[in-house]
DNA sequence: CGCTGTGACCGGGCGC
DNA sequence: TGCGCCCGGTCACAG
C-alpha cells in the first residue's frame, strides 16, 4: 500500500520519463466506462470516462511531482494549463512498455484500467487490482476541495510548527496519537506503515490521547517520522503486497520495519498486540510502548 | 457551522 | 476445494 516513500518513489521514476512527451490517444478499461452507466465513478472521478479519453488527447507532459500521496501531473494543450491528479489508492501501479504483456505479474496485467499512449510509441499504462486508486482532470488544486486541506509536506520547514498547532485543536487533542499522525490534515503522507514505526521508535502507545503527550515528546515523534520516511525514500519504499515501482520492482523498506506486522518484538521478545485505532489495525509492543 | 460516525468502494488472501 | 470474511485510503453523507 503505497504511502508518501513509496508515491515519491513512482514519481521520480515517472517523470523523466514521460516529461516533454505528447499523450496521443487515452483508453479507459470497459470496467471504467462502464461505471458512469451505474451512477458510479470507478478511476476516473468528476467527469464522464470517455470525455476523460478525448480531453487527454494531444496533452503535452509537463511536469510530474508528488503532494502529499497524491501524483500531480502538469497538462498542457493549445496553450492551457491542466492538472491531473492520480492517487493509487492501495493498489494502482504504473508501468511504461511497448507492449503490455511485458507485464509479466498476472494481477497488474489483468487490471489495467488506463492506457496512454505517447508520442514516442511508448504505451503509459495504469493498473489498480482493487480499484481504489483515482484520476481527477483538473485546472487547479482549488478545484478539489480536500487538497486545500492537507496538511504541507512533511520535509517542509514550516510542518512541525503546523502539526503542533494541530494537535491543539480539539477535534484531535483527545484523540489517540496515532489517529490524528495519519490524519492528512496533520501530517502529509504518514499512514499506516511509518506511523506504527515511528510509534514504536518513541516508545509511544498508538491510543495515547495527543493532549497527554509533552511538547517535546511531541516534537521528537514529529521528527521520527521526518526519518522514517526520508530513510524509507532512501531504501526505495516498502513493499507489502502490491507495490511495485515503475520497473515492476519491490522496494527494500519493508525489511527494515521494526513493528509493521510483526509478531514479536525485535527489542524485548514479548508478543506484540494488535488494536484497532481510527478504524485500521495497529501494532504496538504492550511492554515498550505506553 | 463544525464535528463525529458510518458506509462505500474492491479483490487477494487467508481461515475454516 | 470452496466459501465467506477481513483489510484499508479517502471521501461523501447523515446525524
Amino acid at each position: 500500500m503505497p504511502e508518501l516513500p513509496e508515491v515519491e518513489g513512482v514519481v521520480r521514476a515517472l517523470s523523466p520519463k514521460i516529461e516533454g512527451k505528447i499523450i496521443s490517444k487515452v483508453s479507459l478499461s470497459k470496467t471504467v466506462i462502464d461505471s458512469w452507466a451505474k451512477g458510479k465513478q470507478c478511476i476516473v472521478k468528476n467527469m464522464e470516462p470517455e470525455e476523460f479519453e478525448t480531453n487527454l488527447c494531444g496533452m503535452e507532459i509537463k511536469q510530474v511531482f508528488r503532494r502529499a500521496k497524491y501524483i500531480f501531473i502538469d497538462l498542457e494543450k493549445n496553450h492551457e494549463p491542466f492538472l491531473l491528479l492520480n492517487h493509487l489508492g492501495m493498489t494502482g501501479a504504473w508501468f511504461i512498455v511497448q507492449h503490455e504483456d511485458e507485464i509479466v505479474e498476472d494481477k497488474f496485467r489483468k487490471h489495467i484500467h488506463a492506457r496512454f499512449s505517447l508520442n514516442t510509441g511508448e504505451l503509459l499504462i495504469y493498473s489498480d487490482i482493487r480499484r481504489f486508486g483515482e484520476f481527477r482532470l483538473l485546472h487547479s488544486m482549488d478545484e478539489h476541495p480536500p487538497l486545500l486541506q492537507m496538511a504541507p509536506e512533511p520535509f517542509d520547514d514550516v510542518a512541525l510548527n503546523y502539526f503542533l498547532k494541530q494537535c491543539e485543536l480539539p477535534k484531535y487533542k483527545n484523540k489517540p496519537i496515532k489517529e490524528v499522525i495519519m490524519d492528512g490534515q496533520v501530517i502529509s503522507g504518514c499512514g499506516n506503515i511509518y506511523a506504527t514505526e515511528a510509534l514504536f521508535k518513541m516508545g509511544i502507545h498508538p491510543n495515547r490521547q495527543t493532549g497527554r503527550i509533552r511538547k517535546e515528546r511531541k516534537i521528537q515523534l514529529f521528527e521520527a517520522i521526518q526519518r522514517i520516511l526520508q530513510e524509507s525514500i532512501d531504501m526505495g519504499g516498502s513493499t507489502i503486497s502490491d507495490y511495485r515501482n515503475i520497473n515492476g520492482e519491490a522496494g527494500g523498506m519493508q525489511h527494515r520495519l521494526k513493528m509493521y506486522g510483526k509478531k514479536i518484538c525485535p527489542n524485548c521478545e514479548s508478543n506484540t498486540k494488535s488494536m484497532t485505532i481510527g478504524g485500521r489495525t495497529s501494532v504496538y509492543c504492550p511492554k515498550c510502548q505506553h
